[in-house]
DNA sequence: CCCAAAATATATGTATACCAATTAATATGG
DNA sequence: CCATATTAATTGGTATACATATATTTTGGG
């Protein structure tokens, strides 16, 4: 008998599902390893890409609201990651910068996530990306999800 | 100039970032119009699917800790959706059952998140699923991912 | 039969994640 | 030029989500 729609579609759920899982393992792996949970991570990554960045620009960046990103970083700075310094020019803002510790961590930590995931997408001949690519299309259409501009990397 | 594969791995990475953001938003547009999260409207949905499941069953059927499971059906029951009654047969169980509050939600709440995308997926033509879901596979396939059997629909 | 081990639910503590309100500093308009 | 609005960061409150610890009950091995 033929395979059934139904079938496919919960198969495509449960992708879904297993990735965000899988996203989420490898953050409490990082935390055994690492003393630092993905989402953490993910900030000292954009640190390090954008220094003296601010709070604003940096939750603008990890797609997550300033005050989600304000504790983040409260338990960052306690943990002696990173500095916050008052902005001269604007003294409303704030400028963080990594710590000697946080340089060390961001060099020292392994891939997890999205950057794991998109390490393995490469090592994939182009052809098949591309598929993959217009089979996620379709499916956020579906959707009516729009894509902008997701640069953040967690 | 022809497209290049980091474009097509971005793009893949965004739209799982797109469906998660889609998910969760309709998770909080829920909230609004029933004063329930979602999360707590897939535990009312499965209490009604399986009548006097106990919080070990229902945690497994969610895919949640037991514990995250306890202080959901905690608020739910605070909230009058449901009723705690410790089972007579293992006096460690506890049988959950909803009120009549609880059924009138579950039969008036709109699709939300998985549902949601089951419905939108069911109105594509049969080859277009299949194509969406060799892609998905060969994801899950290239990030050792595991799909044994996730019945929850949250 | 009895006590150790396992199972069930709950409680506690930490970390996201959101919103709303507050505080402080800067911009803007009348 | 000053009152008002806007912006940046923080704080407090709620809801997931996890691990760990605890209490109660059940079960199994000796």
């Amino acid at each position: 008998m033929a395979p059934k729609k139904q079938d496919d579609i919960g198969q495509i759920i449960n992708s879904i599902r297993g990735i965000n899982y899988i996203l989420q393992r490898q953050s409490k792996e990082l935390m055994k390893s690492l003393k630092i949970t993905g989402p953490q991570l993910g900030a000292l990554r954009l640190v390090s890409r954008y220094p003296n960045i601010s709070l604003r620009e940096l939750s603008e960046r990890m797609y997550l609201h300033v005050s989600t990103v304000c504790g983040i970083i409260d338990r960052l700075e306690t943990a002696g990651y990173l500095t916050r310094c008052r902005n001269d020019e604007d003294r409303r803002s704030i400028n963080i910068s990594l710590t000697d510790k946080g340089i060390r961590a961001v060099k020292t930590a392994p891939l997890t996530g999205f950057s794991n995931m998109f390490h393995d997408l490469q090592k994939l001949p182009a052809p098949s990306v591309r598929k993959i690519r217009r089979a996620m299309e379709h499916l956020t259409k579906m959707m009516n999800i729009e894509i902008n501009d997701m640069r953040h990397i967690s």
